[in-house]
DNA sequence: GCAGGTATTATATATGATAAATACAGGCCC
DNA sequence: GGGCCTGTATTTATCATATATAATACCTGC
């Protein structure tokens, strides 16, 4: 083994070598560590440079195909594919985007995603969820309340409420918004936290798409919604402005 | 080389092994080949039934890992993932759904996405659109024309149309439908050729969408574009009913 | 009955050898 | 000169095998 002690980096996080390999690779190229004077490297170079086998790389790399970042061709190489071909719905591609190269702008396309989808899943709830549904969504209620009384966490409790609608929506794919979404608030709070008068949405204001849902109005509970996101959209419009001003890189 | 006779299967489709690999496995698993009778194999066992070495077998299945089909541990094996853990927003992943699996609900609920999303996007293409962008709209338009007269493929024509507005919008996550809407579309062809008389949205719909961009008038835009939603959800509909009338299986 | 060690059996990792693909250079013909 | 063929070098792709690690079941001694 002639790399061996490079085993003593694996620690935390992802259970095994090739998911820290994975996560490594993945922030550093949306990062944009590589590009045109620092080419992607071939697997024997990426393999030293990292004290990793080519098992544990090339699984890795694979990985990264498959949520296109990489595509890979003897003779050629392994290159990164151009942002546009990024699995941008991936989870993993989001977190790395927006917790490691943070940038308003795209926070802000993705809130458009959530703009486009939300309502629509919150009228589809308040036509189609069930009791299971409804009692979710009212504990993710209980659970912002008790935030607000310092008795749980904002942030998770916020999520817990987005996603228990887009669940309710019986919408396979709105429900797939989980993971990204969960990613996306939890790197806007970096945001909103910065101005101390600036709050995220009210409990109250959450409330009234609950409660439009309960009485199975789709188009009360499609506008609470759109509320919602608006006043989210707000805020992370003039947090990018108020970036842009003090002198903040874009991507 | 045990199995050096297995190479004689390497012909069309994947530039190479692994991917097909990856095809084979994953269309195996979104129809249901393995479960309670039939679990997924170990690692050796799979590698014996398709003919592969373990490398080809195990980037394969860490590309399945990577879209949420496929979960793994020592000693406990490889479990195919629950479908709420599945990304769907991957092209391939709804690909060999939609192709190998085909239900009229899932086709149902992804046009609901374009419900969602397409309106907005054309809103904000309405907006937003560049001189190329405007190009690439006209252009699809055109093509859509000349597949009126039969000098061009009315299905591509289509696709190239709603990728063409998803890309003016300016919003990458709205870009990037187009490789999920190309898959939708071309399984959808396959309902609306059932019955004879029923057609796809004319080519006067589309030209108004492209009219309400040009004009930048987004709310316009975006009237036109739900009506060409809302026109191929109704169909879908149909189609469903018709099928599970004729008692066709649901997922 | 239970605590702790041991065996078992998956995947995970490491590494060497060989095959396939293709960019590039060099030589040939016209 | 310009286009075409061909050989070579380089990179990933594939195959094979050995070893490590981890999770579970089992077993043993008390």
């Amino acid at each position: 083994m002639t790399n061996g002690n490079a085993r003593g980096l694996r620690h935390e996080m992802g259970r095994n070598f090739t998911y820290e390999i994975l996560q490594r690779l993945g922030v550093d190229i949306v990062t944009g560590t590589y590009g045109v004077g620092n080419p992607f490297p071939t697997e024997a170079e990426l393999c030293k440079q990292l004290g990793a086998s080519r098992s544990v790389l090339r699984e890795a790399v694979k990985m990264l195909t498959a949520k296109g970042l990489l595509k890979a061709r003897p003779r050629q190489g392994t290159w990164i594919e151009p942002e546009r071909n990024w699995n941008l719905l991936d989870p993993d591609v989001l977190y790395w985007l927006l917790e490691r190269k943070f940038s308003p702008g795209l926070l802000l396309e993705f809130t458009q995603v959530r703009l486009a989808i939300e309502p629509l899943a919150a009228a589809l709830a308040a036509r189609h969820a069930d009791a299971k549904a409804k009692e979710a969504i009212t504990a993710a209620l209980n659970r912002m309340k008790a935030a607000e009384a310092g008795d749980d966490d904002p942030l998770t409790s916020d999520i817990a409420f987005h996603v228990a609608i887009l669940e309710a929506s019986g919408n396979r794919f709105y429900a797939q918004l989980r993971g990204l979404i969960e990613a996306a608030l939890r790197t806007s709070i970096r945001l909103t936290n910065r101005r101390k008068g600036v709050r995220l949405a009210s409990v109250a204001d959450h409330q009234r798409v609950a409660d439009a849902i309960f009485a199975s109005d789709p188009d009360a509970a499609s506008a609470a919604m759109r509320h919602l996101m608006v006043e989210a959209m707000t805020l992370i419009e003039q947090a990018k402005e108020t970036m842009e001003a003090t002198g903040a890189e874009e991507d």
